[in-house]
DNA sequence: GCGACTTTGTGAAGGCGCGCACAAGCGACC
DNA sequence: GGTCGCTTGTGCGCGCCTTCACAAAGTCGC
């Protein structure tokens, strides 16, 4: 269940710095525009229009429209948003005008990766930790950051204000390293291993499961080929017909 | 834009072999619902109630059935459901029961962790190729496979008959590598590039953008905080209220 | 300054998903 | 064989999200 803050006060708040609620699929979206508008930047575009944005964000242009409303109203009118102006928005919104400190829990593979990934200071994170209890990784260097043992978690957290721990151990460790994050400090999880770990309430966590995304994929394959199936039986043989 | 089947033709198919529309979300969650029975059936549980594993996947109960429902009706009033059976059945719904073969493009950080993952292989994919252009990448084993020339990819693709294929490389050549697992044949694509990839009509893809993920995460975070503040101000100071 | 054109912001409608609540169905026990 | 208790399957209302459509509001050219 997602921590949702029930928030009845929020309703008619002061005009400027806009606190109100701001729906889950928006925010979803959000961080897609950013990242496009922050390359329209680069390519030195000033202005771009909701029906230029929902063309990259392959999205319906009123929605690019309702989306950035939530934000207030930062558009000109027969001109278009300014995408400097809205890039500032949207990081405020999102929380991006700070940094967020962040501790990996897990060496492997996959916090490996993640430790290293440049993708994630970009955006203003900052790594302050990889954790793990396996001796062998512990003091080694990975993707600029010295792996610890896993009792110093408390500490770094503390001392780093960190509020977002990312999870990377096997599944069968992944309840034990929520429990220490949440004991340690920290408030939202991000949590890569495949099963539904339980956090007291007013914690967040969001589950990323890759497996879940392949069997996702392959129902819908398995359902366009069963498709094609029934049409050759239809057609009495052929060729499935190409991508219109 | 999410290439959705048109199947006005499935509304009333025949009785076996239900091949009705199973709503996305639904989809989603079964994926979880199969894992968490898995597990089941390893402590050789042999039934469950809608009601236990609705407290597994920390969901509604009423979610649970009606998701199920959508298979056709395998559970036993009064009882509840044949673990065993209702894993089959979740098997063979998402495709799972058969292999599916799997490319991998770009074998850097991430695509390395990927291609080591016994998760995938243990849910029935097959990793049949890991692609790059780097010639210093070339022939290197990275997690039991070998890696390829992005050239060789078309032949892997049709000797192996590949329907799914993986994005791991950088964000600037994300699209070229699209272009050519489309051209290659391969249907579906999950691409963890942080762009959008367009592609022809009837191929979908699925994007999982982990900056995405931290930066819904810190979205909420920032709200808990600026809560937490206004709250602050109403006491006149004090501890932030604990996680009730 | 005015008219034509462009694009935003939003009201309203439709669709989808969630969860309540309850009838229907099954087993167990007497 | 009947009753009782338990659990499934689902009809229904509600709220969120998406999309259409259009008035409001601005720019540009003259
Ligand atoms: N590798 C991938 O591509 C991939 C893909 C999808 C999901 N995942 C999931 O991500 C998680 C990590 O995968 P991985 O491939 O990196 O595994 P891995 O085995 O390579 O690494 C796991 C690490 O966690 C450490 N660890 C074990 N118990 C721990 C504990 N109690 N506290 C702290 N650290 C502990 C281990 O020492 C090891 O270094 C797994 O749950 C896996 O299912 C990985
Ligand atoms: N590493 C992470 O934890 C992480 C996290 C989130 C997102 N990502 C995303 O995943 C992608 C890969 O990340 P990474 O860390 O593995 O990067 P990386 O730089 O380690 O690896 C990229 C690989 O792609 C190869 N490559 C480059 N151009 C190619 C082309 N045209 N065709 C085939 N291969 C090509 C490179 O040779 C390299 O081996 C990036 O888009 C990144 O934004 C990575």
């Amino acid at each position: 269940m997602k921590a949702r803050t029930s928030d009845l006060s929020c309703k008619a708040m002061s005009p400027h710095r806009s606190r109100r609620r701001i729906p889950d699929a928006t925010v979803a979206r959000l961080p897609i525009y950013l990242q496009l508008l922050i390359e329209q930047l680069e390519n030195e575009v000033a202005n771009i229009s909701s029906d230029e944005l929902a063309a990259l964000a392959a999205v319906n242009a009123a929605k690019v429209r309702k989306d950035l409303s939530y934000m207030g109203s930062y558009g000109t009118r027969g001109v278009g948003y300014d995408v400097e102006y809205l890039v500032y928005q949207i990081r405020r919104e999102l929380g991006l005008d700070h940094e967020w400190s962040v501790v990996i829990v897990g060496a492997g593979h996959l916090g490996q990766a993640l430790s290293g990934y440049g993708g994630f200071s970009e955006r203003g994170y900052s790594i302050e930790g990889v954790f793990d209890i396996d001796d062998k990784k512990i003091d080694v260097a990975v993707g600029g950051v010295r792996v610890r043992h896993l009792d110093e978690l408390p500490q770094v957290v503390a001392q780093r204000s960190v509020s977002i721990g990312v999870i990377a151990t096997p599944a069968s460790a992944a309840q034990d390293a929520a429990d220490r994050l949440v004991k340690s400090g920290v408030t939202s999880i991000l949590n890569f291993a495949p099963v539904v770990v339980n956090v007291p309430f007013g914690i967040s966590v969001r589950r990323v499961d890759l497996s879940v995304e392949l069997q996702i994929i392959s129902y819908h394959e398995q359902r366009r080929l069963t498709a094609a199936a029934q049409l050759r039986a239809v057609n009495g043989d052929g060729s499935i017909n190409a991508t219109a």
